[in-house]
DNA sequence: GATCATACGGAGTCATCACTCCGGATAGCA
DNA sequence: TGCTATCCGGAGTGATGACTCCGTATGATC
């Protein structure tokens, strides 16, 4: 692959990121080529059909996640990052919510790398939440799924500028979690 | 206004909220006119825009669920009654979740007919909260829009099909917010 | 039952968007 | 430096969807 395409293949995909995540789904692939600076046609190139873009946008962005979410394994103290990830999550999610759609129990194809890519984060947040049912912060009985559902829900209403309202609605469902603060 | 005019009105508003409760306002005007059963034109003549239309649809479907809600005001029980409003509402809205969106805080014009119904109706959402405080059977900190903003959120992520899990999130909010159960 | 204001249907218009075609660069290598 | 496989841009193309035009039908009033 030559160095030209590749270089633009990652500010495609940056843009794309940007671009899809605050304007959802229905955001034009023309505006991703323009924010990447990069002709129309070349976006088609590198990635077939808008489906496929949107796909390896989101792969890319759990993957990203899915880092974050495992340097939180190594925190001191369990509770606190749990809740530090739920907060993370629900604000990152805010911008992204289109991404964030696409994890399972959105409706999505069930094979795939997408669901790969979600499986893979949703087991990073399991060991942060196990970590903090093994300290006792956080009631037993939680499921990563059950986890995992909440913060889509939050991340759904985390618009910008709504951050107080947000923020209490985290700690709601925080006190629900049994998580100590 | 003509009978059959006023009788197509009816229609289409009713067709309007089943179309765009389950696509989204993405969903076409045309796809509301086939399931009216009614002319394109007619659907423009009665509302001259989509936005108008899908306006007209959330006033009518926020009044419905004001008047459930305020029924629920006479309920023996207030802390049952507040936990059936919270599952009724996110069960409800899941099918209806773009006309949910239009309620304020998420991003929606600040006056208008739209504003009114839903502040009419989170008057109602706050009566029945306030009677479970009263009883001790909701946390005497939690607000309207905290309730506001947790039931959006569910429903958001209330999809037909995911009933169990929706009801287990449910559950871990209700408790949030205090709830005997 | 005649008149006419009010309504109706569906073909057409215009804009948007996903996706394609093709002539012109350019990176990498000899 | 010259060659070529690879890559690029932007003007199409076809489909979809919001909205309009206009000839026809019908409910209300006399």
């Amino acid at each position: 692959m030559r160095r030209d395409g590749a270089a633009n293949r990652e500010r495609i995909l940056l843009a794309a990121e940007q671009v899809f995540g605050t304007g959802g789904a229905a955001a034009s692939t023309e505006e991703v080529a323009r924010q990447a600076q990069v002709g129309i046609a070349t976006v088609f190139r590198h990635f077939p059909t808008k489906q496929d873009l949107i796909e390896a946008t989101a792969v890319r962005y759990l993957g990203k996640l899915e880092g974050e979410t495992r340097r939180l394994t190594g925190e001191a103290e369990p509770g606190q990052a749990f809740a530090s990830l739920v907060r993370t999550l629900v604000s990152t999610g805010a911008t992204k919510m289109a991404l964030l759609n696409l994890l399972p129990g959105d409706g999505y194809e069930v094979a795939g790398p997408v669901t790969t890519a979600a499986h893979n984060f949703l087991d990073a947040i399991g060991m942060v939440l196990e970590r903090a049912q093994s300290a006792g912060a956080a009631r037993q009985d939680a499921t990563v799924d059950d986890v995992s559902t909440l913060v889509r829900a939050l991340a759904h209403v985390a618009a910008p500028g709504e951050d107080e309202a947000v923020e209490r609605a985290v700690g709601i469902v925080l006190d629900g979690l049994g998580v100590r603060r």
